[in-house]
RNA sequence: GGAGGGUUGGCUGAGUGGUUGAAAGCGGCGGUCUUGAAAACCGCAGUAGGGGCAACCCUACCGGGGGUUCGAAUCCCUCACCCUCCGCCA
């Protein structure tokens, strides 16, 4: 969430980046929050004033006693005022309550490199790296070779809980935890601590990180009233809720492999097919925390990770640096990574990475101190960063579309086969 | 699932319904001493909101919410979480 007072100063500046997002209702929160910040203000400055006055008297009255001297008076005009305030804190509760609700529907500001756009065809192409290699053969899409060799069993899927959740079975699960355990290798050597965090996160957390209430449809909840996390960047986001770090423990670099669950309400037409857009999947996200001045510098070095990766796994792919419309809720600046998927003939999203600047860490309150968890400097929020490097399943389609030989076998890239242990997937 | 005990500042840990925003210790910062450091000694210091040019003043916060009271960290209710024991499961 953004800061209140900043709201309250630049409203301006607040709607115009509701617009610039493409995010309408918003506008008439923001409006909301202005008229309920007014009034919860002129409130409390009456609230204090009576509190202050009781208070006082309270104090008096504890002399009074001490003393063995008659308070009964003060103690009668206190009891009308009693009422007074605790009329006006349930009020004030109420309005607190409120404002809090409206401020959580208020989007991040764009950072001021991120271009306008009003949907995912105005996102800038910022690199592309790879060639289309030409077969002497059409590639054919991962499904057809993944479910003809038995590396994938989508209707044991189907069976055992609902389309979506795909069984990856023999070498195409060990092409998997093969790709995993490359994925995290590489982010340990560039200095990430892996964390295995819960898959199930309370509502606070959800909160914190903006899931809620934004995209709440998106999430399965259990019972208990947990949620299934749709990425771990929630768990691992969440793990210095509440706190105050030292300056020197920044910044902080976390890489967690976890599945991830998103209800996906909808069809979307041509995602539907193979492994697409799925219920449950994989992924390696990394969740950086860091000084303000620093995080700009970050979303490069983690886009540049995950596009490491893609290299080194000799896939064709590209940066797209998405524009306002395109951009999530929560987001400041944004990059897509996309994968070619040369058997389906488009481009696939394989990693996102965001700068959230202090958007989730005011919620999350995770502060640090300059000069030390006791220092006497003034407490910051640090900037949060996550992105995916990378989201298994559309990297193991593009992987088989791209590497694939005739006979329908994939020969592997060089980077994986100590991994896999072999050089072809057959 | 049953019974009991807890939740206080960066950490450990006191706390009688009335100058307790909260003892003490550790850790932190500043200083004295020292060539320098350590030790010792002295001093400073919670988080947030509001007001004032300023020294400073006011308000809230002792897990969350509610209640009793002129006044609650302290009493009552409720929820969450943690710990111990029993049961169950692995």
């Amino acid at each position: 969430m953004l800061d209140l007072r900043y709201i309250r100063e630049n409203p301006q500046i607040v709607r115009k980046a509701i617009r610039d997002k493409q995010m309408p209702e918003a506008l008439e929160k923001l409006d909301q929050l202005l008229v309920v910040d007014e009034e919860y203000r002129l409130l409390r400055q009456d609230l204090e004033a009576m509190q202050a006055q009781r208070n006082a008297a309270s104090k008096k009255i504890g002399e009074l006693k001490r003393r063995n001297e008659d308070a009964g008076e003060l103690m009668e005009q206190m009891g009308e005022l009693a009422g007074q305030v605790k009329r006006s804190e349930e009020k004030a509760r109420a309005l607190e309550a409120q404002l809090e609700e409206l401020q959580l529907e208020i989007p991040n500001l764009p950072h001021e490199s991120v271009p306008y756009g009003e949907s995912e065809f105005e996102n800038v192409v910022a690199a592309e790296h790879g060639e289309v290699v030409q077969k002497s053969f059409t590639p054919r899409p991962h499904w057809e070779l993944a479910t003809e060799r038995g590396w994938i069993d989508f209707d044991a899927g189907v069976k055992i809980t609902g389309s979506g959740f795909p069984v990856f079975r023999g070498a195409g699960a060990r092409l998997m935890r093969a790709l995993q355990t490359l994925f995290l290798d590489r982010a340990r050597e560039r200095g990430f601590v892996e964390i295995i965090p819960p898959l199930l996160v309370n509502e606070e957390s959800a909160r914190a990180t903006g899931q809620l209430p934004d995209k709440e449809g998106q999430m399965y909840r259990v019972e208990d009233g947990f949620y299934l996390i749709p990425t771990s960047e929630v768990s691992v986001t969440n793990l210095h809720r509440d706190e105050i770090l030292a300056q020197e423990e920044l910044p902080l670099r976390y890489a967690s492999l976890t599945p991830c669950f998103r209800r996906e309400a909808g069809s979307h037409g041509r995602d539907v097919r193979g492994i697409n857009r799925v219920h449950q999947f994989d992924k390696v996200e990394l969740v950086v925390m860091c000084q303000p001045e620093e995080s700009y510098d970050f979303l490069e070095e983690m886009t540049e990770m995950a596009e490491g990766l893609l290299s080194d796994l000799n896939l064709r792919h590209r940066r797209l640096l998405m524009c306002t419309g395109d951009m999530g809720f929560t987001q400041a600046k944004k990059y897509d990574l996309e994968v070619w998927s040369p058997g389906q003939d488009r481009w696939l999203e394989v990693s996102s990475v965001s700068n959230i600047t202090d958007f989730q860490s005011r919620r999350l309150q995770t502060r640090f101190r300059p000069g030390g968890v006791n220092g006497r400097g003034k407490t910051e929020l640090v900037h949060t960063l996550n992105g995916s490097a990378l989201a298994l399943p559309r990297t193991f389609a593009a992987l088989l579309e791209t590497h694939q030989r005739e006979d329908g076998s994939v020969e592997l890239p060089a980077v994986l086969r100590p991994y896999f242990g072999s050089d072809l997937l057959e």
